[in-house]
DNA sequence: TCAAATGTACGAATGTATTCGTATAAACAA
DNA sequence: TTGTTTATACGAATACATTCGTACATTTGA
């Protein structure tokens, strides 16, 4: 199995997000959807063409502006990313996470409603 | 106020939460909780030397062997991390990084239904 | 046509995390 | 006492992420 153990850096998993959002993009796509003020295109360039070296992403080259594409799979990477948090943060604990996670700002009444959902869902299967 | 926009790195993470869970430790103590088989004592040692000095954590020297303590909080540290996890890793939204961490294998219907007081209690409030 | 804009490739500088070796001092034990 | 163990301090090597400058090629438009 490949694209187990992969851990993108911070700075990879912003274009991730970008990928996963938009499907094919070019390195500008990419630049723009990010603005960062501090960072120069180059910068976003090479980043990119790294994570094509890490297999985190294909290109297509046969035009001069490549097109690039997510090679890992969004949920997947999430999933890693959230297990190594709650072993890593959280001594194994899934619920205390889950709890942090409810107990901030960004926790509106809608999300609340939607994991409530969720956790019906799961306790009928 | 200090102490805000904090992030242990991961290895500065596992030491924390030894210091969390013991209060007071040597630096042999923590070493030994870690029981990593790559790792030497110094590495140890000199990592929460450089906590120290970041401030995350203090430590009594008035005998030869020193005594440490954590510095920085447990809930707000991890607070933090989800938070920035949250943003990172899942666009900002709160409700899909807790449906990936009750989607995986390490939730257990124990872990579901603390997370259901847990809600019930978010909502008679 | 030819200069400007746009793109890639690549090397290098910087910053930071991690790891280890070594020097040195203190405590301890024979 | 004197050698072994246990501790800290510190410098340096290594690894990796991030950022930028520069060279060079291609496209575009005046």
């Amino acid at each position: 199995m490949s694209n187990t153990n992969i851990k993108p850096t911070e700075g990879e998993m912003e274009i991730l997000q970008v990928l996963w959002e938009k499907g094919n993009c070019t390195v500008r796509d990419v630049h723009e959807a990010l603005n960062k003020k501090d960072a120069g295109y180059t910068t976003s360039l090479k980043l990119m063409q790294i994570m094509h070296e890490k297999g985190l992403v294909t290109r297509d080259t046969s035009s001069k502006t490549h097109i690039y594409r997510a090679l890992i799979n969004q949920e997947k990477t999430q999933q890693q990313l959230v297990n190594k948090m709650i072993d890593n943060v959280f001594n194994g604990s899934a619920a205390r996470l889950v709890m942090q996670a409810l107990g901030n700002k960004t926790a509106s009444q809608e999300e609340i409603d939607l994991i409530k959902q969720y956790l019906d869902k799961l306790e009928n299967k």
